[in-house]
DNA sequence: TTTCATATGTCAACCGGATGACATAAATTT
DNA sequence: AAATTTATGTCATCCGGTTGACATATGAAA
């Protein structure tokens, strides 16, 4: 059977293309008596306006990609549906790419653009070169991550979030501190995290220290990595890990290795997601604010579609979550 | 400055878009030379076609759809990412919706099928009313859900995990064993995971108990479930938790009542994500093969946009993983 | 009476590519 | 020499809406 189409409505309702058009633009001058003549002839039979012509005319898709890592990492996960949500407000559709931090991959994604498949890009992965994306700077926002000059990002406050970690443990009696990093050859401001850490170590007179754990390995290579750290230089009793899978991981570690949490240890997480708060209520963690940084991103990536100006910066505040894993008591 | 289109090229190359649109799509004759020709002023221009008109035209879009409940959750998460990896394989790409079991959501879904943004749809979700499914089942695959007759399903071999799980249990010893279930109203091959567990009771002359925790609801609303049970009927030793984020939530609600896992209750998940798995790795459970769900459903629903003859039913085995919460040692 | 906002319709052009029909050659086969 | 295959081009049409231009009525306001 064959589409109805607009031309089918028209016959039916014994007007002209351009009148329906105008009823379903509500454009130019109509009748309520004509209008309704339209909508019956539309209800009859059952007309759905075909949204690729539409598109295809309008040069609009009214699709925002969002690339991110992987949609298996909780933080993302959780990101990815609120930013689904909030377009979803505006009438618009999330489309996902895992960019599983392949270059490769990304600049793959970014070509989806130029294809007039996509309206707009929110980036929220960690991906190194980032030359490409100069050519779409009006069309892109990302999400704690330092793109070109031009490019809006939206990030949580992590610098206060190191500040409010790193103080926490060393209220609690911590001295030797470890501090879980990302990648060092990219510039996230994720990094802040760390610079935060570092400001209130020396503020009490603390020797900063560090492990890395690049976020786009897989989870046995962290648990690894944490492992060797434990069995190769233990001598912390604090660790503000970046994010909460790796303070789980670490709180997994320890606890194989018979450390206990928070007498031997205490551990900061970062993140926040539900999902971690209610599967490890125990862990105390910076929490990010992933519904207002989703609100934000696509609020500011709208406003760029239609030619506004915006902000270059957005800083949201982060909060402290107290728990056992620094002797916080819960329940 | 405007758009490069595939006329600017055919004038760049001294060629007619006939001949253009020939050496892009590989159809009729062309020889080696006025490809090249063609190709170079395809790269010179740095031209991109235009996909919105190409899907326009050919009527097909690339697109497919996933509606799950939440990406939120972990194992739609990585269900997410598995589809978009086996999709890309193929040239689509994927479109997400959150449906929040919402019966209105996922009409509005629905309708973008009609409106030939999406060429096909995976459903994911735990929605009630089905109704509206028999428009379009020759677009549309489920993946652990009886959608209508002719829409071909995908899933896990529940009703194994359900055996295996409860065996398990009583192998290590319980013999008042709780199993979770999901909302009764709705059917869900996940149901067939009681039934397993029902079967292996029976064999073993054991009374089945239950308790429901409808999927849509909220973490603390579970966990209030969850406490509820301890506090008015404990006297269970062994849960077979219908998933593994129930299962998590089993887990500390026990330690925080005070009961030893796994000497007092043993517990047996569902799921068996990568991050479940990783990040709670002493948690024994059914592992779904959800990187197999997610190819077999991608093929299938392919296969079925091509008008081929596929499979109603499928149905892909699972594993028991095994560990602490049932007494095996692990590391 | 003249102007003007309102109401309705027709027609053609356009968005960017895809494609079938048809014409014309040159190169190969038969 | 005739038939066939290969190579290239032009032209018009289509996909399904949107839109601007323009014509023609009203009834109301100036």
């Amino acid at each position: 059977m064959k589409r109805v189409t607009i031309h089918d409505v028209a016959k039916e309702a014994g007007v002209s293309v351009t009148t329906v058009s105008r009823v379903l633009n509500d454009r130019g001058y109509i009748s309520t008596e004509m209008k309704e003549k339209v909508l019956k002839a539309i209800k009859e039979l059952n007309y759905i306006p075909n949204e690729m012509a539409r598109s295809f005319f309008s040069n609009q898709s009214k699709f925002i990609a969002l690339i991110v890592p992987t949609t298996e990492n909780p933080f993302f996960g959780e990101l990815t549906f609120r930013i689904e949500k909030a377009l979803a407000k505006f009438g618009y559709h999330l489309f996902i790419c895992n960019s599983l931090n392949d270059p490769e991959n990304e600049e793959k994604y970014l070509r989806l653009l130029n294809e007039k498949r996509v309206d707009g890009i929110i980036v929220g992965s960690h991906n190194v070169d980032i030359s490409e994306y100069k050519n779409y700077e009006n069309q892109i926002v990302s999400i704690e991550r330092k793109l070109t000059e031009n490019i809006p990002m939206i990030q949580s406050d992590d610098y206060n979030g190191g500040v409010l970690a790193t103080r926490e443990l060393i209220s609690q009696g911590c001295s030797n501190i470890l501090c879980v990093i990302g990648d060092k050859n990219v510039e996230t401001p994720a990094n802040d995290r760390s610079l935060g850490y570092i400001s209130e170590m020396e503020k009490n007179n603390l020797k900063p220290r560090f492990i890395e754990i690049p976020f786009q390995i897989g989870y046995e290579e962290k648990y690894k990595i944490i492992k060797d750290t434990f069995q190769t230089k233990f001598n912390f009793d604090g660790v503000f890990a970046g994010d909460d899978v790796n303070a789980k991981l670490f709180m997994n570690v320890a606890k194989e290795m018979n450390y206990d949490i928070p007498e031997d240890i205490k551990i900061v997480g970062f993140d926040g997601t539900q999902t971690m708060r209610s599967l490890v209520p125990e862990l105390s963690t910076v929490v990010q604010p992933i519904e207002q940084l989703a609100n934000e991103a696509v609020k500011i990536l709208l406003d760029l579609l239609q030619g506004k100006k915006v902000k270059k910066e957005s800083t949201l505040p982060v909060e402290l979550y107290l728990s056992r894993t620094t002797n916080r008591i819960k329940n």
